[in-house]
DNA sequence: GATGAAAGCAGGGCGCT
DNA sequence: AGCGCCCTGCTTTCATC
């Protein structure tokens, strides 16, 4: 089902346009990509049925709106099992201070990243939230000093289908 | 700068709306808040200039276009000092592999997180963007199950301004 | 600062090429 | 599949309170 979609110049230079600004108005993309309003419009339609647009997303400062320091949790859940896993994965999704979260191969399972007015709340997070749960063997919290998000997701290479691994690892 | 913004009632109710659907019109955004539509645009407005609203980005799916395999990498950078990390920290950003980058305390100094087309291209990222340059001392990469995004980022609790943290130690 | 009415403009359907 | 027309309804402005 994530099987890969073959995109043509045409929808990556829409995806391209849409990822500096989701509210690029059809318009503006036909003048943009050389094809009628129309077109676009169908293009769109079509890239959000195949699942490769997932839907957008406002984007907040946290640090506007009181939550100014953030950090990355790394988990250790003991025994790693599927019937402690998914009440822990639940709770910790639920928390408004979580903003994302990874299951992990490493000797970390599981690492989340969050966000939090100051060090006291972490603190209580910490404890409240990770170290009283039994299955949470350990917790180690590293500061987030700086962040940045990284250029436009695209295809590796122009229009390319993706250039697949070498013989004995195949992707998953 | 990076300084908290006050929110009444009526803008966190707004931002919690458009943090679920980013494309609510102004319409039902009035019909659900109580307001006129042309107070709404005043409001996120106002929410956009004052830097709390960054900006609406088109969420994508790696898997749907030829990315399926992602990690994170943990890097070393030593010595750790300023001459060394600008140019490592703009290199990285470039990677159109990389998806988010954060700068951290504890042992490792970097966190990358990069989506690539399968196993193959995670070994070339790794050899010829971390561990050829001579200021990276070490990268640790973890490979990613599964992710979720968490919940909308909304303040700490109901319009409360950022609740400080105990004496002794001041927020960023 | 909030409002309602009015004008401008985008979104999406449809038939044609 | 791409296109252009057209209508509907949203966005945005502005005078007003």
């Amino acid at each position: 089902m994530p099987d890969s979609v073959a995109l043509d110049p045409v929808d990556l230079h829409i995806l391209r346009l849409l990822q500096n600004d989701a509210r690029t108005t059809y318009r503006e993309l036909a003048a943009e990509v050389g094809v009628a309003p129309s077109t676009c419009l169908d293009r769109v339609a079509r890239l959000r049925r195949s699942g490769v647009i997932l839907g957008h997303r406002l984007r907040l400062d946290p640090a506007r709106i009181g939550r100014g320091l953030e950090a990355l949790l790394l988990v250790q859940v003991r025994p790693h099992r599927r019937e402690l896993i998914g009440p822990f994965v639940e709770r910790i999704r639920a928390l408004p201070e979580s903003r994302a979260f990874f299951h992990l191969t490493g000797p970390d399972d599981y690492l989340v990243h969050v966000a939090v007015a100051g060090p006291a709340d972490l603190q209580r997070l910490v404890l409240d939230e990770f170290t009283s749960r039994r299955e949470v063997a350990r917790v180690e919290t590293r500061l987030i000093f700086q962040q940045w998000e990284c250029g436009p997701l695209l295809p590796p290479s122009e229009g390319a289908r993706a250039p697949e691994s070498q013989p004995g690892s195949p992707a998953p």
